[in-house]
DNA sequence: GCAGCAATAATCCTTTTGGAGTATAGGACA
DNA sequence: TGTCCTATACTCCAAAAGGATTATTGCTGC
């Protein structure tokens, strides 16, 4: 199964060298090309899942919406989809917001497309984000002089879940996560009027009315991040 | 000028065939073995300035004095030292607290020999620190999840992110608390359509179509908590 | 066997949302 | 001056959510 990648970069030369570049060993088909952000989630919407990219490789700096922004967005609403910064920029404000916005790896353009390939595959089998050794050296130096610190390590404070029985919990997650009752049905293999009553029943033992609520006390209790 | 190594492992078979592999490329001479810590430290006393090793690839469970002490002291005592980790150890604690100790690099001993040695003569080359991918991409994990947090400019990375109007912030906030369109427009004194519409056009900008998807992205950006 | 409960499913109804328009007034900017 | 942007407000419509109620199935405990 060859690889489905998107390519979002605002210099068409870019795109096209990347794109020749990355087709000739014949392990990878390009499912997407983009100019910028907006581009980018566009001809996203327009895509059925299974024409979706496996790794969308996006440059930082564009016009209309940057990668920054594309990625927060796109891991978001796509989060099978992973987001690969591909970028001459090294400096540490725009890798760390990169990453926090969702990117699941750091690529430099300097590295030779073969490194690319490579390490594209390498992430495939192992499942790790590709990094540019100087971009994760600059990350290891951030740990290091205390720019990143240790959150403060968070107690597991038990999650007091209003005895809601292990079926309405795993509606709740789902509630949580945004899904309409059709789609919790879907997932759960049952009707969407079940769905439904289930969380009626959840309304009634949280002693809320809306999803808003259960989704604001589900963060405030941390129950699922 | 041929880089001189250090090698500080509990085990002496480990210790005897890095020393063969590094050896045979022609490019590393050993400068010192040590079995742990102390012995490390006391066996840095016994040599001249310019017998130090250049680099030193430290095992990190060891007996007597473990690798990350033995890094701590040495990177302080001997700032010229270039301290990599080389082990089998991959969690994120052990990761975190060597390199904090001072670590210059993290390597895990599955690479092959090759590879350590062509990430040896690379850091001296580029000056950044080898870092093995998985744990270059385990670091970039724990900046995604919060588990690493900035300590300082946190401040200005809050919003900016969607260029949302003062107004549309404000309209956020109270969507995000899970108002009503009628008590968004009567907390801010404007009709619940006007109210609508401001956030029909947020949603525009953020790229989603629920007030479900915002709460979870205004959450996962810690937008308000 | 039966009471109680959880999970399933449905119907009927009202309210709230989300989406697509149109329109107007006031500021900013060239 | 005219254009662009923002905030304001409205209409019409369809989809989804929320609430109340009823009913069936299967499991558990007594």
């Amino acid at each position: 199964m060859r690889i489905k990648i998107g390519i979002v970069d605002d210099k068409s030369s870019n795109r096209n060298i990347l794109k020749d570049k990355l087709l000739r060993g014949g392990q990878f088909t390009i499912a997407l090309m983009a100019e910028d952000g907006k581009d980018f989630l566009e001809k996203m919407q327009g895509l059925d899942l299974d024409e979706q990219p496996d790794v969308v490789l996006m440059d930082l700096e564009m016009p209309v919406m940057d990668g920054v922004e594309a990625i927060a967005t796109g891991s978001f609403l796509y989060p099978a989809v992973k987001f690969v910064v591909l970028t001459i920029f090294d400096d540490e404000d725009k890798i760390f917001r990169a990453i926090k916005a969702g990117a699941y790896g750091y690529l430099l353009k300097d590295e030779s497309s073969e490194n690319i390939s490579s390490m594209l595959l390498q992430m495939q089998e192992s499942g790790a984000g590709p990094i540019s050794p100087g971009i994760a050296f600059k990350i290891l130096q951030l740990v290091q002089n205390n720019n990143l610190v240790m959150a403060a390590a968070r107690e597991q404070e038990k999650k007091q879940l209003f005895n809601l029985t292990a079926r309405e919990q795993e509606i709740l997650k789902l509630l949580v996560e945004g899904l309409l009752y059709k789609e919790i049905g879907a997932k759960l293999d049952i009707s969407p009027h079940t769905a439904k009553k289930h969380v009626i029943n959840i309304y009634n033992k949280l002693h809320v009315n809306t999803r808003a609520q259960v989704i604001n006390i589900a963060h405030g209790k941390k129950w699922f991040d």
